[in-house]
DNA sequence: AATTTAACTTAGAAGACCAGGC
DNA sequence: GCCTGGTCTTCTAAGTTAAATT
């Protein structure tokens, strides 16, 4: 135990080893040394350096203060005798952009006649539906921005904005009289806003979090709270968890599911539609005078709180909010939108500094909900387009940045040390900056707040990560590290720190950041992970051949994306229906395998001397054991026999679903029919069962007049073919599993190389971007071209 | 406090499959 | 035998909201 020093620990109540900087003993010849100074020294300069960091970030603070007040004052008054001119230009801009948009739609329909000629009815429906797209966009993304690029440094998001306020979630509606809960076996009654509470819990029985023991406490005690607010229950006092019965709950809201589900279509869509424009002015919002599209204008409806992972929070009921918890932000000039009738909103504030429309205070952490921009909007684009920018700056720093921290590991300052390893970890391996977190939040962790008994230490030089990251998500990776950051994690592990404890115990984000910003205004720890992630993809994509099909190009794609995936440590639970996916596929293989296997043999019995000229193509059919087949041909017949089943009960479904417009003639000749059919389909079934199953025992077929030799080629041909896609299909689907791809795409892939991508080797860019990832980066698919790089 | 990143949920689209018509 | 269009199934993208960073 070293001893301490000073009397440092009484101010700060932290653990000795955290003053600790020195004099840590390490089992390697190639120990740690400790600085040949005196403690006092020591001392001085812990403190110096400390000081100094304060003093230097107040300086630094304080200026920024001035200049930016400073700066904003020129950039308002600039700005406001700016805009006029530029409004002006940007409407002869507008038009002109209009013109030519005109021009290119006319090219564009001659072309489309031509095509039409040619191609199919459905292929023209298509391009029309794609057409009617393009319109819609065309209205609400006029404005370019990114033509227009240099009003947007400085403060101030926007000089005017307009908007439509929020939508609220429908009021409750009480159940009917006949479901309710079930306490200690008889039903009870219970006010309108604790049986909502009730109903929000019975809606969930059967899934994993209904199962949670913490999610269950946190529900019951909230349903208490409310129900003890609305003046309780009648019939009982309600306190154990254990007696509530939530069936009858549970099956009326599955009841509900299944009449919405079996909705007719037309009445599915009429229903959407109403929706869809009750809504429509929401979506719209005017800023600066353009119409800007609103991202989530719904509030969020009351619900039980679905914490991610063990947090201790989940389960709690998530209360409905009103009008007068939500404040609005609009322009000055704007006017205020009415509040829903009988309320009145929380607060007005005319803030040109934010980007959002609208707030409230959530009650489970006390946090704030923003009502934001879409991502297509202006904002959210330049913030993108800056983001990425970023990332491509530290390409000019990165060099250094790797040298400093390289020597930095050995530094005779704990603090600098631990920088370094810190920013080896997030520049290799991509971790979060990992700010510090409370008690009731779920016990996740990033690079700073890694704990002792996160890192495991493998001499000579391995580590193995394992913690829950970000979602709850977990990292686990053994790897090979730098030599002297495996003995420095060696150092941040040593006596007396145990499990619980910090392994960088003189770090946080902000200290990091701090020390970036020195290399890079505005460089923070997120950065190398967009700088890493996108040029891995570029990197990735360089190796690609420019060869193939466009659906090969695009899996090469995938790939590439699913590297990035796997470095951001990207993860998705398995879907349920996975394993079951996969089962089948190997089947339908196996099957397939089998219909090959089962025409070559008739073809050798079609003509023996076959086998002479190329024996290796029926090489294959001694492969395939009588077992196995014999197991196939079963598998394939009670699938066929399944089928016909099925078949019939949706149609004799239908028949009575339609019993009512038929007049009892029609009706009962229908179903004659219908059994007719399902005879003649069973007595079919029944001797191509026998036949299948004595060709598999004699392997002897009956041959048709029709067969020829290249017509059976031709099907096995077809059939190689289906193999090898759907081997393709399921190496696919496995590699993706457990990997979310869309993430990397969304966030850190910088956009303008996936349109590089789709310039250069010809892929359309629709097989590569979504339509909201078209709309989100129309940016950097305008900006960018077949030789850009990151 | 404000913004970005993230996975989960769900609704609807795409694709597979099949029957019936040419 | 091939095409087409309807139906069922599967997959994906959009939407939602939690959880990070700064």
């Amino acid at each position: 135990m070293p001893v301490s020093t000073s009397g440092e620990e009484d101010d700060v109540p932290l653990p000795v080893f955290s003053r600790r900087r020195h004099t840590i003993k390490t089992e390697d010849d190639d120990e740690y040394v400790a600085p040949k100074v005196s403690r006092k020294r020591e001392e001085k300069e812990k403190n110096d350096s400390e000081d100094e960091i304060v003093l230097y970030s107040k300086r630094k603070r304080q200026s920024k203060d001035k200049g930016d007040k400073r700066r904003k004052l020129k950039k308002v008054k600039k700005e406001t005798k700016v805009r006029e001119g530029v409004k002006e230009k940007r409407v002869e801009k507008e038009s002109k952009v209009k013109k030519e948009k005109k021009v290119k739609k006319e090219s564009k329909e001659s072309t489309m006649k031509k095509e039409s000629k040619v191609k199919k009815e459905s292929k023209v429906k298509k391009e029309i539906k794609l057409k009617k797209e393009e319109q819609i966009k065309e209205e609400v993304d006029l404005y370019k921005w990114w033509e227009n690029q240099d009003d947007f440094d400085g403060e101030i998001k926007w000089h005017t904005l307009e908007h439509h306020g929020v939508i609220f979630p429908p009021e409750y509606k009480t159940l009917p009289k006949s479901v309710r809960l079930i306490y200690g076996g008889e039903p009870v009654s219970l006010p309108p806003a604790a049986e909502e509470v009730a109903g929000f819990f019975g809606a969930m029985i059967g899934t994993e979090n209904a199962k949670n023991p913490v999610f269950q406490k946190n529900f019951f005690h909230d349903f208490i709270e409310v129900l003890k607010e609305n003046g309780g229950c009648p019939e009982a006092e309600i306190k154990e968890f254990d007696k509530c019965d939530f069936s009858k709950m549970y099956a009326y809201f599955e009841k509900e599911r299944e009449k919405k589900k079996a909705l007719p279509p037309q009445e599915r869509k009429r229903v959407r539609d109403e929706r869809l424009k009750s809504e429509e002015k929401y979506k719209y919002c005017l800023l600066d005078g353009r119409k800007e599209q609103v991202g989530n204008f719904r509030i969020e409806p009351p619900g039980l709180f679905r914490g991610r992972g063990a947090h201790p929070k989940t389960g709690k009921l998530k209360r409905r909010v009103y009008p007068e918890q939500v404040s609005l932000n609009l322009g000055k000039s704007a006017p205020v939108p009415s509040p829903p009738r009988g309320h009145k909103w929380g607060e007005i504030r005319h803030d040109n500094t934010v980007a959002w429309l609208a707030m409230w205070r959530e009650n489970i952490s006390n946090s704030v909900k923003y009502v934001r921009f879409a991502n297509n909007s202006t904002l959210k684009g330049v913030s993108d387009f800056k983001k990425f920018e970023k990332a491509r700056a530290l390409k000019n720093y990165i060099d250094a940045i790797r040298t400093d921290y390289r020597k930095k590991l050995k530094s005779r300052l704990m603090i600098e040390r631990q920088i370094a390893t810190a920013t080896y970890l997030i520049d290799v391996f991509a971790l979060r900056a990992g700010g510090e977190k409370s008690e009731d939040e779920a016990d996740t962790v990033g690079c700073c707040s890694l704990r002792y008994e996160h890192v495991f230490l493998k001499p000579p030089n391995v580590v193995i990560f394992d913690f829950l990251g970000k979602d709850s998500v977990r990292f686990y990776q053994e790897v090979e590290v730098d030599m002297q950051v495996f003995k420095n994690l060696r150092i941040f592990k040593k006596e007396p720190k145990k499990p619980g404890d910090d392994l960088f115990d003189r770090l946080d984000p902000s200290i990091l950041n701090k020390y970036f910003h020195s290399y890079l205004p505005g460089l923070t720890a997120k950065v190398f992970r967009t700088y890493n992630a996108s040029k891995t993809m570029q990197e990735q994509l360089d190796l690609i051949p420019n060869k193939g099909t466009v659906n090969e190009k695009v899996v090469q794609f995938n790939a590439a994306n699913r590297e990035v995936a796997i470095l951001c440590n990207h993860q998705r639970n398995v879907s349920k229906g996975f394993e079951a996916g996969v089962q089948k596929m190997n089947e339908k293989i196996e099957e397939m395998q089998w219909r090959k296997i089962r025409l070559k043999r008739i073809l050798l019995q079609m003509e023996k001397k076959l086998k002479k000229k190329k024996g290796d193509y029926f090489v294959e059919i001694d492969e395939l054991s009588k077992e196995t087949e014999k197991e196939i041909v079963e598998r394939v017949l009670e699938n066929e026999k399944e089928r016909d089943e099925k078949r019939y009960t949706r149609e004799k479904q239908k028949l009575d679903w339609d019993k009512k417009k038929l007049s009892k003639e029609e009706y009962k000749q229908k179903s004659e029919a219908l059994k007719e059919d399902r005879k003649k389909r069973a007595e079919k079934f029944k001797e191509k069962s026998k036949q299948l199953k004595a060709e598999a025992r004699s392997h002897k077929y009956e041959l048709k007049g029709s067969m020829t030799v290249e017509k059976i080629e031709k099907q096995v041909e077809k059939l190689e073919e289906r193999i090898t896609n759907t081997n393709l299909q399921r190496k696919d689907k496995e590699d993706n599993s457990t990997v979310a791809l869309s993430t990397s795409k969304v966030n850190y892939i910088d956009p303008r190389l996936t349109v590089m991508f789709s310039k250069k080797f010809d892929v359309p860019i629709e097989k590569l971007f979504t339509k909201a990832l078209r709309e989100k980066f129309a940016w950097a698919i305008e900006s960018a071209d077949a030789e850009w790089r990151f």
